[in-house]
DNA sequence: GATCTACATCGAAAGTCGTCGATATAGAAG
DNA sequence: CTTCTATATCGACGACTTTCGATGTAGATC
């Protein structure tokens, strides 16, 4: 439910279309650079993603990359069986 | 997105769970009885839940049935096909 | 160590959401 | 047409969210 409450967000989405279109991390500078919101406000929505185990994030050097967590997809086929019996 | 805003909140989850699991229509009055939440509370879940998409209803006389609708089941898979490229 | 850049965190303002009691609507039954 | 029961809608309140500017932190470079 964590994941759903993750991606009820606009903004978040995108997010997430980034970086499965990226197909590779990428780093926080260049997500921000993507939307007309403050650094703060997409740090905050980077930080949810990564607690509902949406994103995953690793330091290399100065920089964080983000990219998709492959069980965020799990999770949601999970649930998307429970719908289907 | 509208979907994921829907099925963030651990009631509405519930409630999808409830029809999930009872395999045929349920009405109101039984999807009621099933919280202690007000009635206007569990109104209101299911009408976020219709107007995403998630529930289809039906009325039959005094009662209104609610149902999954089988098309939201794609819009999620459709979603987690995004993310699996 | 001083400084620069990348990112996170804090605290506040504005908006949205979940919840409720009260009220409205609509079909059924007398 | 009145009444009963099922469901929806309204208006309000508190809680949570999104957003921001300001500030903190941590690695890199000099």
């Amino acid at each position: 439910m964590t994941v759903f409450k993750a991606l009820g967000d606009a903004t978040r989405v995108e997010i997430v279309a980034l970086l499965a279109e990226a197909r590779e991390p990428v780093c926080a500078c260049d997500i921000e650079g993507h939307f007309e919101l403050a650094q703060a406000t997409v740090s905050h929505h980077l930080k949810i993603l990564r607690e509902a185990g949406v994103l995953a994030s690793e330091r290399r050097g100065t920089w964080i990359f983000y990219s998709l967590e492959p069980t965020a997809l799990d999770r949601l086929n999970e649930f998307a069986t429970l719908l289907d019996r």
